[in-house]
DNA sequence: ACGGTATGGACAACGTAGTTGTCGATTATA
DNA sequence: TATAATCGACAACTACGTTGTCCATACCGT
């Protein structure tokens, strides 16, 4: 056969094969993190919410901040908060300093959730990069060059899925 | 410095980050498919058609055959056929063996659908190519492995967005 | 100092896509 | 033949987005 050994040709993927695919990794990723998260007391918290928390950061902000740090409308971060806050992840305060504004902010259990996450995420990017070896910095290199921006549009109803 | 010429130390990813990335690059695929197909003369076209489309196939199927193969339920299969339907991508016909069941055939501009995105599709992915490089085999390889099965759940609203 | 404009938040109505539950009609089976 | 399973449809609901409207407050130019 040929010169290296038993390596297969790589049999290229169709374009919507590679759109199914990117989907699904991510699927599997965030799947996975819920699952764990679940079972660690945070059982009603939605994907979509470890996100928004984060985009709040540990200054804090207002709706109209948050919409646009996660590419949605104010009135779409408004009702975002108010699921984060029904859940006790974070606190809306008025500001002193300007009566229109309401200050969002991360409280002690968003924290606890915030650490959850990255700690779980971390051992399911360490279980993947198990699996797929040596290639691993090769494939984040390529997929940072395929999704330049980390800051990705937030639009469009149930990304996240249950 | 070191012995190979000019190559950065590869910073790896967060595992949040890696996720936002799967989940950019195929929000990226996707938009750009339908910026094309809008132009093109299927404007109506939502993300999801294409994938139920293809679920549907050159035999046809039933509501509850296309939720199985869609990983929803046959109420959500039946809801996509019916705005499939309203587009013109398909058609519903009785069984004359079974009267209880309907079944779904793609139409000629249902095939042209699939036809162009394939097309389209193709494009994407050989730009995508071109801009990895050398690295977009063993990217394909490490991302078979994240996702090896190609049919993906898709349940959980408002995946492909607007 | 004041009136016009801009900003921030809330509310409502609506769109899309999913879910579960129910039901009638039809087919399969014991 | 009576009972059970299957298929499609309808309804009510959830989640998350959108636009439009409105009010209160703040900023700014004359």
């Amino acid at each position: 056969m040929s010169s290296s050994p038993m390596r297969r040709a790589h049999v290229p993927m169709s374009g919507a094969e590679l759109a199914l695919r990117l989907l699904a990794a991510f699927r599997g990723l965030v799947d996975d993190l819920h699952a764990e998260l679940a079972g660690r007391g945070h059982a009603e918290a939605r994907p979509l919410h470890g996100f928004a928390l984060q985009a709040v950061g540990p200054t804090g902000a207002t709706a109209v901040e948050l919409g646009e740090r996660l590419g949605v409308s104010k009135q779409a971060a408004g009702k975002t908060i108010d699921a984060l806050e029904e859940r006790g992840y974070v606190r809306r305060d008025a500001d002193p300093a300007d009566a229109r504004r309401k200050i969002v902010t991360v409280t002690p259990r968003g924290h606890e959730l915030l650490a959850l996450s990255a700690e779980i995420f971390e051992r399911l990017r360490a279980r993947r990069a198990q699996q797929v070896g040596d290639a691993m910095p090769a494939f984040e290199a390529a997929l940072r060059t395929l999704a330049p921006d980390v800051a990705i549009g937030l639009d469009s109803p149930g990304w996240f899925g249950r």
